[in-house]
DNA sequence: CAAGCACTTTACGTTAACGTCAACCTCGTC
DNA sequence: GACGAGGTTGACGTTAACGTAAAGTGCTTG
């Protein structure tokens, strides 16, 4: 819905002296994406986020950012880390990535997609499903007696 | 979709002599929805099934089958085996249920709902993402060359 | 009646995805 | 210079959702 227009100067939320990117620290990504710091070391020690270092303190680009908020995005909808890993290493190795690499990648692609139809469907048929006992939840209220 | 009428003297696989319901044994049942036997017992033990017994043996009816389907397709969007069972013992106690419960109830239901349309938006943004990888993965194979 | 098959219970093992300390650094500031 | 706020690395604990193996039951089939 609030589509942020990135292209102005305006500061996104508080940038560095100079027209660099900004970055985030790692209690801010948390707070921002509502998980613990130790989640987001977890996906890093999982292979899923790689940010730089500034002496020993992680720093994240808006690169990390997008990283992890598709992983998130990927474990609402039921994938394993592991299987997010496999897409997100595939897509990183795309530029110089073999033939051989990018077939299996188009096969994991297809696998995906099939997964999310089925969701959709799933997700069609329990909204039915909900629709339902709430109507007769709703009813069963209001047999109980008009008051309340 | 294909609305089965029950009324019908059809057998609808395999009926026993009368015409009672048709029945079903696990292993049955964890062919047709390809889980193990264990998956199956496990749902019982977690408080989502609870099949008649014929001697020590279980035997699931069609209400159980329908419960069963309705705990793998909340499985696979996600959501926990307490959370399915929370929402079907609820339904089940529907009937003489009291207002307290009701309105329990469709709180729960408001929530799932919910959960369900973000997770369409996700579905839908990582559709758009896929095809995205997907359209990059082909080129990238078109530029390796023309053949294979 | 032995064998096989499908089922049963009991119980311990496993994996994923973190949570929860503990012990340590490294700033800015009072 | 003590201190608190945030960060760091281990390392062990926990929970959900089953897997797996052992040992027994009951039918029916050669």
């Amino acid at each position: 819905m609030s589509k942020a227009s990135s292209g102005s100067t305006q500061a996104d939320q508080s940038a560095p002296p100079s027209g660099q990117q900004r970055t985030w620290t790692i209690g801010e990504l948390s707070r921002m994406f509502e998980v613990t710091p130790r989640t987001i070391r977890f996906y890093e020690q999982e292979g899923l986020l790689a940010p730089m270092r500034e002496g020993q303190r992680r720093i994240y680009h808006p690169q990390d950012r997008v990283r992890l908020k598709l992983t998130l995005r990927g474990k609402r909808l039921g994938f394993s880390l592991a299987e997010i890993r496999e897409v997100i290493m595939m897509y990183d190795a795309m530029p110089d990535g073999n033939a051989r690499q990018l077939r299996r990648l188009l096969e994991i692609l297809a696998q995906r997609r099939e997964e999310l139809e089925r969701q959709l469907e799933d997700i069609h048929l329990m909204r039915m499903e909900i629709d339902n006992v709430d109507q007769r939840a709703r009813e069963a209220l209001r047999q109980l007696g008009e008051d309340g």
